[in-house]
DNA sequence: TTTTACTTGTCGGCTGACAACTAAGTGCGT
DNA sequence: ACGCACTTAGTTGTCAGCCGACAAGTAAAA
């Protein structure tokens, strides 16, 4: 046991390495920003030399590829998905909201990572727009079909436009996080999104 | 009259410049972000020297703060205040939005500008953190003073929370308009804003 | 002619990249 | 088990390019 302390396999320091790095990056762009992140300030905080990040992904831009990745990956896995389950309508974009602000609480940090890279969409990889774009599609249809669902099942109003009104809850998502994240003080997310996910009840529900 | 064009009086010259190197910058940060737009970059772009600006300016911060001062200033002058007038309550929300389309539709690029600075709220300067702060909560102070008179006159369910609901208002509306930003052709940010304007009827009026 | 607007030359600091070097892990023959 | 050659991981030296800043110069107005 003591062993595996001294001598470790290259896979596993190949491993810890990686982590070190991308999950240092991923601080500093939440700090920063990508542009006054420095390879050698990733490399340090993470406990290596200024080096290794250039060693390991050759160059910046893969880095920024393989942060997307690992976050975006880690999203959609324990986002939305799974918790809204059999639900439709008002209930499962409720519930949506609730995981949300699960994930806020625990993680601000994160939180605040993911949307530092949401910003460098109009960053210097223009590739990284793209993917980005593709993303939000992704989740307003996914969001549209739970309206849709509702409005088949008779739970939901259906003069409701389920794009325009997907497009409103991420941007009430979007927009309140970005009050948060700016002065976290002066910004109740908790109320905010709590006070939208009852008012969905008169603003969608059928009479 | 062909005169005034081949000599121009000194306070001419330096305000032509002035906002010729003004207008440039915030062209190009809406384009590229602040970070990665020059000096050098905004001289040429206002068909001056690289030189000029920071000959005018002094020093990239300063000529931050100028920008800044230029966009709120022409912002809050020809934004929401007048045109609410004497309105209250849900008409009076319903008459920003439409103003503030009306905004978008007008000058998308105003509007790309305003937001890549918003977007340097995390950014070198720490005081511009506190200025846009400060312009956030002002603005949702506004909004929460609307709905808080439409509760007094009756026409807002007394329920209603006005500062979680202004929270909301202003995250609708960034969050939308960063989507439409981000994805023009895929964002329907009329359709989006204008079924929200309607819901509110139903979400903050009595019945 | 003097002042003010603007330009050009230049420099130092920072950063990403690469290459040469050291350290750690691996496989093989004995 | 053991040591030795080999591969892979990580570090340090170095450099070229870019950018903001400043200073010394030129053009335009007073």
């Amino acid at each position: 046991m003591s062993e595996t302390r001294t001598r470790r396999t290259q896979a596993e320091r190949v491993e810890a390495s990686d982590r070190a790095l991308i999950d240092a990056a991923i601080a500093l762009i939440a700090e920063r920003g990508y542009d006054r992140t420095t390879l050698a300030a990733i490399g340090e905080r993470a406990g290596y030399s200024r080096g290794l990040v250039t060693q390991r992904f050759g160059n910046k831009e893969n880095l920024l590829w393989a942060i997307l990745r690992q976050i975006l990956g880690r999203w959609s896995t324990h986002a939305m998905q799974p918790r809204v389950a059999e639900q439709v309508g008002v209930p499962a974009l409720q519930t949506i909201l609730a995981a949300y602000l699960d994930a806020c609480d625990k993680g601000p940090d994160r939180i605040r990572a993911y949307y530092a890279l949401l910003r460098e969409a109009d960053g210097p990889v223009p590739a990284i727009r793209n993917t980005i774009q593709r993303l939000h599609a992704g989740e307003r249809k996914s969001i549209a079909e739970l309206i849709r669902a509702g409005q088949a099942a008779g739970d939901v109003r259906a003069d409701v436009d389920p794009d325009a009104e997907a497009t409103v809850f991420l941007g009430v998502m979007r927009g309140v996080t970005m009050q948060w994240l700016l002065h976290p003080k002066a910004v109740d997310i908790l109320g905010a999104l709590t006070q939208y996910g009852a008012s969905l009840n008169s603003s969608l529900g059928v009479q």
